[in-house]
DNA sequence: CTTTTATTTTAAGTTAACTTAACTTTGTGA
DNA sequence: TCACAAAGTTAAGTTAACTTAAAATAAAAG
């Protein structure tokens, strides 16, 4: 059977890795909301099993197996997203939870089947990429956070970080959803909140906001 | 977060009680393929929840609680059945295996849904009541098993029991599904097999298989 | 460099869910 | 009715996944 545990643990080590693809350990324990001692405790495991390169006070690295397995896990929770949203017709904003649960449950004969009704799809809800059965990674287009923008430039949304339920509530509420038109009209420097234009309304988002969208600057 | 192990044993109890609402423990660690021990042990934390009525040497009663949770996750094993043959096209011998893990994801909201889309079913891929939400079991029609039926008697599939997948698949092949019709051709004493028709063609079955199928008599 | 802080590991202990082996209770059938 | 088999419990031990506290190491800062 699945070991939801060490699956959960790949999958975070999979989605944390720096560009140098190392992890620290700390960062593992954070996500996973468990002690430092925990982890350690895990690493050791799955470094018994060759899925990540484990030496005392290093950091992390994942094998070609553990890389693979990880990503796995990560093609089924967001295919388990984006099914859930397209089929069940689930709002993006509680797919996420959703999916942290079904992602360990699922034949890959069923994850596949899902796939192939979803006409083998390339993005979860959220626009992160969807390994393909082959490990493969759909590419993604180039994106910058909306906070970067300078007034009077528009992007389209790529993608948005689901880092908060509330926050993909507040998203969809002002009009933000994947492939919207976003123009920046005024940028106030002293907190650098900005004023938007989102099909045809206008709404005041915080930094903090901005910094969690993620467009494809285009003329206009 | 839920609790697999409890609920599987929950639901085991519950699909287990005899005509007088009681189990034996015995046959729950058979059902689960763990030991006695493992069962008692299991019984005493049952009992400390009030979920069961529990005392050494004696046989075991749900508490109306505890049948109450034990109909839940049977509802949604039996939502996610259904779910999986008819939403995702899964054959019927294999949703019983996915439902086993699923039935312990997904939020009461999601069951519900699901339960929308598939229009409040009243049964399962394999003739068995789904529990509503107020936690009644939609009535069954009254039905005997195949091996009953006389020479000339005729039946529809009502339910069929989900004892092995490869006896569905069997099933399937020959063209027994819920609702279809067959007609009891011949019947022979030495070891109870039966010649029947089932949409036109005649199969010899053996009694195990029409032990495992029910039917409702109809004329003609 | 050396001190301080942050990170990681080790040690010891807990809990849930199991096991096997030995013992107790119950129910059956000669 | 009593002997014995079946069913159930207890005892002792295992494993996975955690915890806190203390010790070790690495990294940062003066
Ligand atoms: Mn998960
Ligand atoms: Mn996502
Ligand atoms: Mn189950
Ligand atoms: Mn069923």
């Amino acid at each position: 059977m699945r070991n939801i545990s060490k699956e959960d643990y790949l999958s975070a080590i999979y989605k944390n890795i720096d560009s140098n693809s190392k992890v620290k350990a700390n960062v593992i324990a954070e996500k996973m909301d468990v002690s430092n001692a925990a982890v350690t405790d895990m690493l050791k495991k799955l470094a018994k099993e060759s899925l990540i390169i484990y030496e005392p006070y290093k950091t992390i690295k994942l094998t070609p197996t553990g890389e693979s397995y990880a990503k796995n896990i990560v093609r089924r929770h967001r295919i388990w997203e984006l099914f859930l949203h397209q089929i069940v017709g689930l709002p993006w904003d509680k797919v996420h939870d959703e999916a942290e649960n079904l992602e360990h449950s699922g034949s890959d004969e069923l994850i596949n089947r899902m796939e192939v009704m979803l006409n083998f799809p390339e993005f979860d809800p959220h626009g992160d990429p969807i390994p393909a059965i082959d490990g493969s990674i759909p590419k993604q287009r180039d994106s910058v956070s909306l906070s970067k923008l300078k007034e009077k430039e528009c992007g389209l949304v790529v993608r948005v970080n689901d880092f908060s339920q509330n926050f993909l509530v507040y998203l969809a509420q002002i009009g933000i959803e994947l492939k919207q038109k976003i123009e920046v009209k005024e940028i106030r420097s002293f907190d650098n909140s900005m004023l938007v234009l989102i099909a045809g309304n206008e709404f005041n988002i915080s930094k903090t906001l901005a910094d969690n969208v993620f467009v494809e600057i285009v003329k206009n």
